[in-house]
DNA sequence: GGCCCCATCATCCTTTTGGATGATAGGGAG
DNA sequence: CTCCCTATCATCCAAAAGGATGATGGGGCC
């Protein structure tokens, strides 16, 4: 009995890459793709398939976290194997916590792949050791949880607005705005901006 | 006469899905495969392809600039046309720089990139309209010309650190590193330190 | 009803940043 | 041999950012 998979990914070329290193194979059988996470959800309820493999960026719509979490709601549900280029903390533990059974970094050999596709459909949960690392890590050092507001302000100090601006987009005042960064320095062990914008992009909290 | 194509990139199903899609056509015949820089120009020096078709990430080693640079400059030099997810302004225009005959994003459609192929073949230049318009808008402005030494400086605010940090990593005093700081602010045209980092990231200056 | 978190705002003070201006020395272009 | 750019350093001043502390009101939780 072959393991049905489901392709989400937003690059055609990706798919196609997909397809023939896992149909070559003959342990598991394509059965549909997708390019966004909506299709890949309808897709996914029709098609019934084992073992989901989608891409964390889906350009334009829902992120392959949101899908994995909508994926994980459907009854049965699949189990979903996320594949994909970054390797960000946020987006590693994001991916787990919405039910992911794997994170595999798409430089890994096609073995590989089909290696992760089989575990997951056992219902196993399957890592590569350096991804296994960085989620030991982050239940080690758990990232900072921010207020929806501080992530708000976070976001827009990123992209090099100044207290009275980001208070100006806020519509309150710069006191308050100096209220909400100083708790995100604190919350994030920060003493600059700049040292929390770097932090921020790159465990992906923003 | 079908046109020879060398495949560039560090994802191995991403060269299967090239592959795939490329060889099925049969309007051109993939001839090889490289999965770094290096290996490319080695490659290309043997089987003299008509095109190389070349990611500009490329994990380890040399970048896809500097490989188009390389292979440029073999004789007879293969037309380089790039292939790539990113569309920041500095990497378009360093591709074209170096001597590519095209860049694509991953995102088109499995036709898009075949048209590419032989227009790259046929020595023309071949641009999608979003990406020829970013050209167009580079040349109209082109990006600012840092000196070495203010990248690095740059690249250390990047990180967070502050002035007194970046005096310290490059052995200089605080003074110098202001004057390296206001002279990078007056040629990105901004007026704080995260406007300067958000601009350079957006435009692939650093 | 108390307790805590959150968002809002405020004041006071210190440090850092940014802007202006200028000096010195070396290297390259014309 | 100048002229300009670059890297280095300096001083002075103003603006912005950061740290401490506290107040107020609204929600949620036990």
């Amino acid at each position: 009995m072959t393991i049905t998979v489901l392709l989400v990914d937003d690059h055609p070329v990706v798919r196609s890459g997909l397809r023939a290193v896992l149909d070559t194979g003959g342990r598991v059988t394509v059965i549909g793709e997708a390019a966004t996470g909506e299709a890949a959800i309808a897709l996914a309820e029709q098609l019934r398939p084992d073992v989901v493999l989608c891409d964390l960026r889906l350009g334009a719509g829902i992120d392959g976290i949101q899908t994995t979490a909508a994926l994980r709601e459907l009854d049965p549900a699949p189990a979903v194997l996320i594949l994909t280029t970054f390797d960000r903390d946020a987006e590693i533990l994001g991916a787990i916590e919405a039910g992911a059974a794997g994170y595999l970094l798409k430089d890994v050999a096609p073995e590989v792949i089909v290696e992760g596709i089989e575990r997951a459909a056992a219902g196993d949960m399957y890592l590569t050791p350096d991804v296994a690392a960085r989620v030991l890590q982050g239940v080690r050092d758990p990232l900072p949880k921010l207020t929806d507001r501080e992530i708000e302000v976070l976001r827009l100090l990123s992209t090099g607005k100044a207290n009275k601006e980001v208070a100006k987009a806020l519509f309150v005042t710069e006191a308050t705005v100096k209220s909400h960064v100083a708790h995100i320095f604190t919350k994030l062990d920060v003493d600059s901006r700049s040292r929390a914008i770097h932090l921020a992009q790159e465990t992906g909290l923003i």
